[in-house]
DNA sequence: TGCTGCGCACATG
DNA sequence: CATGTGCGCAGCA
């Protein structure tokens, strides 16, 4: 690949612009390389210069001036004498759907071998190969299933594995991939296979017209539970940040998200939100979604819904409303509590008069319901799948399908060693790792991350502790039994401290776990070597970012989730480690702030 | 004043 | 007609 220094800089710069509706040009391009990366107005103008050399960038001129686009992302076809860039849709991946992985896999590495001819000699390392799929496609792969895709294809003759260990394409597949159609059946997108999965386009912004109308249906539809509904996203995807709030665009007005306020800003625009929407709201009419509210409020007073008791119990207490009606509880009332009152991982709850079946979204008035004890997520008996037997509400902690298909997916043993070091390790679970149990009615007691590096023989001096961690086994600030929620934990301004002001809380807590190592003097190389145990694909942006042990420690969440160029499922996992390593603890706690 | 979000009109295929 | 683009404005720090 041609070495661009700020090339994923440029790309961001570009792809936030956009995100932004600004017209990425190049006056703003650099003025947000200099104000995001540091990153001087020659050095900008000079690598995105290179970068439209090498078709990283697209120049072009719309509506009468420059602009640059990202030639990674699709549709660009057109901007370009020849596109670059696949142009398969963006399809829901089933595993059994095999010409459709096949094609996956050799449109991404044909698009590899098109961006850097090296590729073509030495092959696509797999470890690249990987990145690019999950680039495009990784909200429906993991890395385990995707090496399992490899030893397929490689199996089928689509890719050939060489003696370096790297990819190429096999058959007749070279020069193919840019096209959607063609005769063979590895590249075939055309309707027979197209008809039988589900292809959805790209999302994108709606025309305004529209929009508003679309806004209503959705304020009416009970399906908005945005993650859970099929079809076109209207919205541009938002990655998700746990310490995001997670707002909902519909009632919010222009500007800074809530997130960026101020304590008594939100307020100030909690109450108003809550009074107005007391006031509109229509008793028949359901309100919305996790996505239809304000999330975590904190209101002031209130009587609380679980204890009856008004106002805040203690010091630190904290009142929660539920996100879709002007009920309050306590924090700490919920937190003890199983089943219906429990609160989301993202910090909000629903009260259980709202509390819906996420399957047919009726409430507990047409049957009772169970709640997942990880998600939160609640079921009636008869729309999970399976059934949900009584039994096992009541013996254990019920885990619902969704959640027990995390840690069932990382248990597939890969096929094949795809350079073993480079794949096997890989993380592929966003949330938990549970392998050392595999049952699943036991998920919620284990804990969260702890991932335990295969010892591949390398020497390293991060060998870990134990894999069970020795902090309680906890999911989300909810289920921490400690009477309560960590001071503000359970609300978006917590979100808000610094990082820095946080890290500094728990620094002075707790001793040093001995087993997490002491990373200050760690090398550029040292910190790639922790990291690549955990995330091989991700790990090189230590090294590009050479990012040694004293760098490390200074870094906060937001340069690991913005500035490293992620994507956010890696970067929230890697953030974790981290911060691990930061604070020398494992605490879950850490991981909410 | 600069950054950001976004409604809506326009461009494009 | 569907979708991508970005102007122009508003909210905020």
């Amino acid at each position: 690949m041609t070495d661009i220094k700020n090339r994923e800089y440029i790309l961001e710069a570009i792809d936030q612009l956009r995100r932004r509706k600004a017209r990425p040009d190049i006056h703003r391009i650099c003025n947000f390389m200099t104000r995001r990366f540091s990153v001087d107005t020659k050095d900008t103008k000079a690598d995105l210069q290179r970068c439209v050399e090498n078709e990283v960038v697209y120049k072009v001129e719309y509506k009468g001036n420059i602009s640059y686009r990202n030639a990674a992302k699709k549709s660009y076809g057109h901007i370009k004498k020849e596109p670059v860039v696949s142009i398969e849709p963006v399809v829901v991946v089933k595993p059994e759907n095999p010409k459709l992985f096949a094609n996956i896999v050799t449109t991404a590495v044909a698009d590899l071998i098109l961006s850097d001819s090296d590729y073509l000699d030495f092959g696509v390392p797999a470890a690249e190969l990987m990145k690019k799929i999950l680039f495009k496609h990784g909200s429906k792969f993991t890395k385990k299933m995707l090496t399992d895709l490899f030893q397929r294809e490689v199996e089928n003759g689509g890719l050939v594995r060489m003696d370096n260990g790297n990819f190429s394409l096999g058959r007749s597949t070279q020069h193919e991939s840019e096209k959607s159609e063609g005769d063979d059946d590895y590249l075939n997108t055309s309707e027979e296979v197209q008809g039988s999965l589900k292809v959805r386009k790209k999302p994108g912004p709606k025309p305004g017209k529209r929009k508003n109308e679309i806004e209503k249906l959705r304020s009416l539809e009970p399906s908005s539970i945005g993650i859970r509904m099929g079809g076109r996203r209207k919205r541009a995807k938002k990655v998700f940040d746990p310490s995001d709030n997670n707002l909902p665009r519909v009632n919010r007005k222009r500007g800074r998200p809530l997130g960026s306020l101020n304590k008594s800003t939100i307020e100030k625009q909690t109450a108003a939100l809550l009074s107005a929407r007391s006031s509109d709201q229509s008793p028949g009419s359901r309100p919305t979604s996790r996505a239809s509210s304000t999330g975590a409020k904190e209101p002031m007073g209130g009587v609380c819904s679980v204890c009856h008791m008004q106002g805040k119990k203690g010091g630190c207490d904290k009142m929660i409303s539920c996100r879709e009606c002007s009920n309050k509880a306590h924090v700490s009332c919920l937190n003890t509590e199983e089943g219906i009152l429990r609160m989301y991982p993202d910090n909000t709850w629903q009260c259980p008069h709202c509390k819906t079946c996420v399957v047919c979204y009726e409430t507990s008035d047409s049957g009772a319901l169970t709640v997942c004890s990880i998600c939160a997520d609640a079921y009636h008996s008869h729309c999970h799948e399976p059934k949900i037997l009584e039994k096992s509400k009541g013996a254990f902690k019920w885990v619902c399908s969704n959640c027990q298909m995390e840690p069932l997916l990382t248990d597939i043993k890969p096929k094949m060693e795809i350079k073993q070091e480079d794949i096997d390790k890989a993380e592929d679970k966003p949330v938990l790792n549970l392998s050392s149990n595999p049952d699943p009615l036991f998920l919620a007691t284990n804990d969260q991350v702890s991932p335990t590096p295969p010892n591949s023989g390398r020497s390293s001096p991060f060998l870990r502790s134990p894999p069970v961690s020795p902090t309680p086994p906890t999911l989300s600030p909810q289920t921490n039994h400690n009477g309560g929620m960590h001071s503000s934990s359970s609300t978006e301004y917590k979100f808000n401290l610094s990082d820095s002001q946080s890290l500094k809380d728990f620094d002075t807590e707790d001793s040093y776990d001995p087993s997490i190592p002491d990373a200050s003097n760690w090398s550029y190389d040292d910190v790639y070597n922790y990291f690549v145990q955990y995330f091989p694909e991700e790990a090189i942006v230590f090294k590009e970012q050479e990012i040694d042990g004293h760098s490390l420690l200074l870094m906060k969440r937001v340069d690991v989730l913005t500035s490293l160029n992620l994507k956010l499922g890696p970067a929230l996992k890697i953030y974790r480690h981290v911060l691990k390593l930061q604070v020398r603890r494992d605490d879950h706690k850490l991981y909410w702030l």
